[in-house]
DNA sequence: CTGAGACATCAAGTTGACTTCAGGTCAAGC
DNA sequence: GCTTGACCTGAAGTCAACTTGATGTCTCAG
């Protein structure tokens, strides 16, 4: 099925999902890169397909593309990564989850108290203003993006 | 303390954590409002500080400014909303915080058994592909937003 | 009554993560 | 060897949620 163990862009756009401009756009950020045709076509390693479950495994618990870019550089340039490499990239991953988790959890007890007493009231309500939890982020901060939302009229 | 009631636009910025740009830009969407005075400045009953607040709560939990405006308008027009208006407008996101929560925690667990194989394989590992948790959004969901992210160094 | 500082509008800029477009090139099956 | 669909580049557009800047007006303490 493969000719020659390289993929051109639309097929790790089919294998990864991420679009085919999604995929130049990382390249010219330094995340993935790819061999040349001789005609200047992309042809991809199979290793390819990892690194970008890699980036959409950060990419889902939050993380910048500046971030995996920086998450990236850990791996060793020299050798194929391990799955040790890997692992090890991912590990840390673990506590900023059980953080956004508890900062949510919180949220939510937070609400049923504020439910409770209809309160809402400014810099009292633990519900509206959260400070502890997303410290430093300032007034704006949200806690999901919209692409984990769903539509209003949804519940 | 306060001149006959009504609010500037910098003491309800002051008092809401929002920058008065930001007042003036919900403004324009329609998310609150003010009198003004005969030379044309801005001034706020007190209650758009309770209005400021569930924009903030809802904005904590991740609605989006559209969503925010659709919720506002199930508030009553007439009369001055009362808590149970408030309540009822809160109540729905109980239930999504529950399943934000609980897809973060599937992303944990899927993290956990990826690290213990390092696998991250693409379409196959829970972790880099939730597709069940984040399903609809496409490739691409992201589970937080920058604000509740700590920094990579961070950990 | 005056001056400093708060406020007004409107347009344009910012950020992140891409997508879209225009205009041209490559690869491969028949 | 040709056609068709996939691919190329670079620039510009998009979206949300604001912020910033330019330029001018209002308010009110002294």
């Amino acid at each position: 099925m493969d000719t020659h163990d390289l993929l051109t862009v639309g097929a790790v756009a089919e294998r990864s999902g991420f679009a085919p401009s999604a995929l130049r756009y990382y390249e010219r950020l330094g995340l993935v890169s790819a061999s040349r045709t001789s005609g200047g076509q992309r042809r991809y390693p199979r290793s390819v397909l990892r690194r970008l479950a890699f980036i959409r495994a950060a990419r889902n618990i939050g993380l910048s593309l500046d971030e995996v870019a920086e998450a990236l550089a850990g791996l060793p340039e020299a050798r194929t990564p391990t799955k040790a490499d890997w692992a090890r990239l991912s590990r840390t991953w673990r506590s900023r989850l059980d953080g956004q988790i508890a900062g949510l959890m919180a949220l939510r007890d937070g609400l049923d108290s504020c439910i409770g007493c209809g309160c809402l009231s400014l810099r009292r309500c633990a519900f509206s203003n959260p400070a502890d939890l997303a410290a430093g982020s300032g007034p704006g901060a949200a806690f999901l993006p919209r692409s984990l939302r769903r539509p209003v009229d949804d519940n």
